[in-house]
DNA sequence: GTTCTTAAAA
């Protein structure tokens, strides 16, 4: 009787004590109070079953542990407490045994909120968006209640599923049930919601209208902002988060935003978040590995290769990801053999290539031209780290051939590869066709880009070009009516520059600049001349069968020489560069017209294409004229 | 005593 009575008194406090040390996260002391219970010789009772599943969960304890815990909980036939049973149905799902969850689930007679509540939760977490939904309506219909927790769980569902209809419904739901009033957690769950089903508009909504948020809050806000493509909105919301809330980002973020930076070539807001990465607090107790790659990324990117190459020597403990940056920094830029040459540096450390860092490096050797050590590197691939080319491998494989003119070798490999190929595949040897006029394989291959998908506007635009770079004008008049028919449009071409701190758009034949006129002039002028020192000669002219006059006329238009020039006249330029970014590839015109203004203005022009960076210097591009 | 939202670099 006294035995009995001592026993219960001291599992009563030390499921108290438990409890406490595990809410101030106290791991170690917790698992010290357990392992000096035992030692004691007593068991858990039914109330420390959920708290010691918990503990050995944040300790990270492998599966087997628990499971002895569920055996002993078997035995002396907790399992019919629900909150005993609810906690092992949360184990399983936490080591992916969704099986198991739902077998115990179904053993479970009376099922209460927080049982189902973490069957939705449990689906969702592991991907099975559809089932925690369909759990979610089942409960319903049996009449159980679902609380704040439940909605924020089946929230979390919709947003994998991007089904913006039942989340709506959730919404309404929880208005009507005034289970709404301002829970930080479940308003941040509306928030994610909307933004990932693609509502912004909602989801900015709600977010306003919020009295309190937490990090999560602004991380969802963030980062679907930087998800969905709105530079702008983002970069507003983070000064706020940090200007107002005192709020310090962490890695994901600041990666976000670098990713963003990187994408819109916006080399100032990229060197803001620089700034900030240096002077955060964090810098003493991490690495910082994402954030030092994010940079890398960012400013090789954007343009600045120098800087990305700087940043990338200082960083001391490389990992793949630094080496596959860099890599693939080159490729873009061009430099197909520094990429190589980073590679075999990279061998040396020790550090073991993936399937990404071929992609980077197959890509950077066509881009630089060096097509044999390209396909060297893509049998080492295989042979020597047993990677399985993928699709993205072909892709690169194919355009390391055709880049070089290579087309039938390119062919060759298409028709040998051991999966169909992709849209993507054909189209890149369409656009390799149009560069070597070679009209009869370039129509094998639109027709077969054009089977996945009738409305691919580029490869229409690819063939008319090809057609007009043929001499084939009805073909190309065809092709253009076909594309009206099917109310297709080729993309609007734009150019742009930074000019004092501020972004300058050029599109086709631009008149609204105050400088118009005088961008113009400076034009005619700078081509005049080109034309006297018999520069123009370097490039293979014959775009259009239109005469000599109409040509330049039209040539000026083009959105990068406007740009060019504006930026002439205002003097722009950051420390003797010039940078220039451009939606739609380079033309062959505006390319030689850039070789001879990098080499009478003595300024290096770095121009950005949505493939590659041209670099101009002294008369001359590093693209070697094939791009 | 059990159930809840977010997130990253190639």
């Amino acid at each position: 009787m006294l035995a009995q009575s001592i026993k219960r008194n001291s599992s009563y406090s030390f499921n108290s004590i438990l409890r406490t040390l595990l809410k101030s996260v106290n791991l170690e002391k917790a698992l010290d109070h357990f392992v000096q219970y035992r030692e004691q010789g007593l068991l858990p009772d039914i109330y420390a079953i959920p708290s010691l599943l918990k503990l050995l969960h944040d300790l990270h304890h492998p599966l087997r542990y628990r499971e002895n815990i569920h055996s002993f909980a078997i035995k002396n036939g907790y399992l019919k407490d629900i909150f005993v049973s609810t906690g092992f149905v949360e184990m399983y799902f936490s080591f992916g045994y969704v099986a198991s969850s739902r077998h115990l689930f179904d053993e479970i007679p009376t099922k209460d909120v927080v049982l189902w509540t973490a069957m939705v939760s449990g689906f969702s977490h592991n991907g099975l968006g559809d089932l925690a939904v369909d759990f979610f309506s089942q409960m319903l219909r049996e009449g159980v209640k679902p609380n704040r927790i439940t909605l924020a769980s089946v929230l979390a569902a919709c947003s994998q599923l991007k089904v913006p209809n039942l989340g709506r419904s959730v919404h309404g739901f929880s208005i009507r049930n005034g289970i709404f009033s301002s829970d930080v957690v479940l308003e941040t769950a509306f928030v994610d919601m909307y933004a990932k089903c693609g509502n912004l508009t909602y989801s900015t909504k709600v977010f306003d209208q919020m009295r309190d948020r937490n990090s999560v809050t602004w991380n969802a806000m963030i980062t679907s902002h930087a998800n969905n493509r709105f530079p702008e909105a983002t970069f507003r919301l983070f000064r706020e988060m940090v200007c107002e809330n005192l709020r310090e980002p962490e890695s994901p973020m600041l990666a976000s935003l670098l990713q963003v930076c990187g994408g819109t070539s916006d080399l100032r807001h990229g060197r803001e978040i620089h700034a900030y990465v240096t002077r955060s607090s964090r810098n003493m107790n991490s690495d910082m590995m994402v954030e030092k790659n994010a940079l890398i990324d960012m400013y090789a990117k954007a343009g600045d290769l120098k800087s990305a190459v700087s940043l990338f020597e200082n960083v001391k403990n490389k990992n793949l990801v630094t080496w596959t940056t860099m890599i693939s920094g080159y490729g873009v830029h061009g430099l197909g053999a520094e990429a190589v040459e980073a590679f075999n540096a990279m061998k040396k450390t020790g550090t073991t290539p993936d399937g990404i860092t071929f992609i980077a490096l197959l890509s950077a050797c066509s881009h630089g031209r060096l097509v044999d050590e390209g396909l060297e590197l893509y049998i080492s691939m295989q042979r020597d780290y047993k990677i399985e080319p993928e699709m993205k491998h072909f892709a690169c494989i194919v355009d390391i051939y055709a880049r070089s003119g290579l087309l039938d070798q390119a062919f060759r490999f298409i028709k040998k590869m051991p999966v169909e190929p992709s849209e993507f595949i054909w189209a890149s040897l369409l656009s390799s066709c149009r560069t070597y006029k070679n009209v009869d394989l370039g129509e094998q291959a639109a027709k077969k880009a054009l089977a996945f998908n009738q409305y691919n506007a580029g490869v229409y635009v690819l063939l008319s070009q090809l057609y007009a770079d043929s001499g084939q004008w009805e073909d190309f008049s065809k092709v253009r009516l076909l594309m009206k028919d099917l109310g297709l449009k080729p993309t609007t071409a734009q150019s742009w520059v930074e000019v004092e701190r501020k972004m300058y758009i050029f599109t086709v034949r631009d008149n609204l600049n105050p400088y118009s006129e005088k961008m113009y002039k400076l034009l005619e002028t700078l081509i005049e001349t080109m034309h006297k020192e018999g520069f123009a000669a370097y490039g293979s002219f014959g775009c259009h069968d239109i005469t000599k006059e109409e040509k330049e006329g039209n040539l000026c238009g083009h959105t990068e020489k406007l740009a060019l020039a504006f930026v002439l006249i205002k003097g722009g330029g950051h420390q003797g560069v010039i940078r220039i970014g451009k939606n739609l590839r380079v033309c062959k015109d505006c390319h030689v017209f850039f070789k001879f203004v990098s080499k009478i203005k003595d300024c290096d022009i770095i121009l950005k294409d949505p493939n590659r960076y041209h670099h101009f210097k002294q008369g001359n591009c590093n693209c070697r004229d094939l791009w």
